[in-house]
DNA sequence: TAATTTGTTCTATAACTGCTGTCACATATG
DNA sequence: CATATGTGACAGCAGTTATAGAACAAATTA
């Protein structure tokens, strides 16, 4: 299974769909060019309707995330090696984690702690940098 | 003014005012024991219902943060030296950070750059850790 | 005790969101 | 042409957001 939701959780289904794809582009395993399910197909496969697909779906093409076309179904536009992010959406994606992180120290959790968590999340991620480092360690050339 | 929000974004009002509070108590501008204004009171301020202002004390106080009493108003609960986050809620947190961080790297920034940010946000908090390190410098108790 | 302040609860309304459903249309592929 | 796929319009139903008014409960203070 390529996909898996929470239909009753607090977060609407929509959004559940566009993380997972999220996540699996920063974990390399649906890189640039790659392509994702049918609209309609995903639904069938999830129990829901096709426009709540579509609507998670649409997020990620307006994110920048995906190409969407009318036969060539939808593909991964974007990926951690295809350059630098748009600084607008920089801010604001910094402005939230400061809002996560702030609540993590009110909270209690140390410094310590909220640093472990997140290199073990980063440890997950495909970036190229780690692949030219094993690039280097195995082939060798400066 | 002790909170500022933007009445016309796309997060809620009552979420608003929640997340600017946690970055308050993160920062150690409201530690706990300290009181904040009055509901009503902030709700004339802000220039908003003063149920609106409810709803975000009341999230606080689910999130164990914020502690109301009848006369005393809203007075704080927690904060970064009030010992380990629940576990449930630090499972929780986790799956969000990585959600987050994913999305990060999927626009393309560099491990590097999510790093960064991540110790800029920590370095506005007041950390127990942080406040002991400058007593040790200043009297030297070991 | 009496008055005041403060949080709490209830009802109600309007606007918007989330999700579903149906139908039709547009376009790229074979 | 036939098919698969994304796109769009419209409707319906449940829930959320924000506003508003009214009353109640408890703790402090005069």
């Amino acid at each position: 299974m390529l996909l898996s939701i929470e239909p009753d959780g607090p977060v609407p289904i929509y959004q559940q769909i566009r993380d997972r794809i999220v996540e699996a582009i920063a974990r390399g395993r649906q890189p640039a060019g790659s392509a994702l399910p049918p609209i309609r197909q995903l639904a069938v496969d999830l129990g829901v309707n096709f426009h709540t697909v579509n609507k998670g779906y649409d997020l990620l093409r307006q994110e920048g995330l995906l190409r969407l076309g009318r036969k060539s179904g939808a593909v991964v536009r974007r990926d951690a090696g295809s350059g630098p992010p748009d600084p607008a959406w920089a801010q604001d994606w910094t402005g939230r984690l400061r809002t996560l992180l702030a609540e993590a120290a009110a909270q209690g959790m140390p410094a310590t702690g909220i640093v472990r968590e997140c290199e073990a999340a980063l440890a997950d991620f495909a970036f190229p940098a780690a692949v030219a480092e094993v690039r280097n360690r195995g082939g060798g050339s400066p």
